[in-house]
DNA sequence: TAGTGGTCTAGACCACAGT
DNA sequence: CTGTGGTCTAGACCACTAA
């Protein structure tokens, strides 16, 4: 995936916003400025910009400037598609993982029928992975990573990065994911194994595809009720249902 | 708020994917095609796909086209942010709205302090809805509303919609909003409120603002967790923390 | 080779803030 | 009035897909 000029142009700037050289509260160059800093067209400017302001970081005001929002310290990343070794490497959560199961099969596991009836069987491979943190369990991820596109899934990566993999040694491109969080009952051994009290856990269901739409993997994550938060930026739509 | 003729082509195609002139899983015209149907520059054609882009509503592949992706009943309004009351109309939901309180204040009520700890003493009205659907409670609205900007909140209108309130009447524009969403403990009056078993609730809490990033409102809404669902459709960053 | 989407540009005009 | 962001355009070149 190479880079535009706006993605580079975007990607500094937040930079710049993290390292405090631009502060929270204050306007940003204007984009005529921009674009002399940058060596860029007006239009390119603006591309950049609209990135950031999609994601919360900035705020533009007419006849005014843009300003650079306070963001929460886990307003950035949490919504969106990012795994887990992503979030734990950039909040620095120390955080450990035990890969419990890892295994080829031929259809789709039992557990994934009742969130995913639409599915038809399919070959895959089913990874089944608890994370701790703190040495106390946080969430169970199910996944089930469809063959094709992924023929192997060697251990070593089950206990790393699976993105990571996908996308760097594949070459592959993950590009969208549905969500969908619900709270459930579970079953005892599921209880046991996130040694939670009562037997509910929060869980998050997702599907995500690659960017020629290839459906890659189905996911479920059961979280620690008492552990779990999302956090979530939302812009009010201009397009309405 | 005026919109723009990429908004306009983008709730065009938007539609015209809703009423199934264009299918799920076939080819949008080209943006050639579109420059022509709309009559507009090829850029323009493209600010408008983005949008649909960016809502899960299309996926673009080089080199082929645009493909509808099909989504699910709930994938399109639920995240971002969008009232009750829209919800409602748009998913034909039949819902009521139960005002239990609805004041004026000189400081945010307690209730609100554990979750916005930052926020300084301000006036503001103070609202608690009970949404019910098939006469059974669903979720609880507490909202509070700074003064300024909000000065009245008749009781006619939070009965129905306060965002229709504040952008129709007031002519005021919702921007953005930070949502976090946890499970917590709740008291029993709240619990007889929800009439739910467990001492549980779902909490959203989110925090929203004008376009001038002025604040306009902090909500808490207690989902009942057996009946809670929050669909969201999420691209991979190109931005990293 | 022809058609698709991806990117970038230079210029134009507009609406709005602040002086 | 000047400077800001908001919008639109026409044209150019590129990378990729499919025949």
């Amino acid at each position: 995936m190479v880079k535009s000029k706006a993605d580079i142009i975007a990607q500094d700037i937040t930079a710049k916003i993290k390292h405090g050289q631009f502060k929270a509260g204050s306007f940003l160059p204007s984009e005529n400025q921009l674009t002399v800093l940058y060596g860029s067209s007006r239009e390119t400017v603006r591309k950049a910009l609209e990135q950031l302001h999609s994601l919360g970081l900035i705020q533009k005001i007419r006849g005014k400037g843009s300003v650079v929002l306070k963001l929460g310290k886990y307003s950035f990343p949490i919504s969106g598609i990012t795994s887990f070794t992503e979030l734990n490497k950039s909040l620095g959560m120390n955080a450990e993982t035990k890969v419990l199961k890892l295994r080829k099969m031929n259809s789709l596991p039992k557990l994934f029928k009742a969130k995913f009836p639409k599915q038809s069987k399919q070959k895959g491979i089913y990874v089944e992975r608890l994370r701790l943190i703190a040495n106390e369990p946080e969430v169970l991820d199910c996944d089930f990573l469809f063959t094709p596109p992924i023929d192997e899934l060697p251990m070593k990566v089950a206990r790393n990065s699976i993105y990571d993999y996908i996308e760097n040694d594949l070459k592959l491109e993950i590009s969208y994911a549905t969500k969908e969080i619900t709270v459930e009952k579970i079953d005892s051994e599921l209880q046991k194994k996130l040694e939670v009290k009562d037997n509910l856990a929060v869980l998050v269901a997702s599907h995500s595809f690659l960017s020629d739409t290839t459906p890659l993997q189905l996911t479920l994550s059961f979280h620690d009720p008492s552990k779990f938060k999302f956090v979530d930026f939302a812009r009010r739509q201009k397009i309405k249902p």
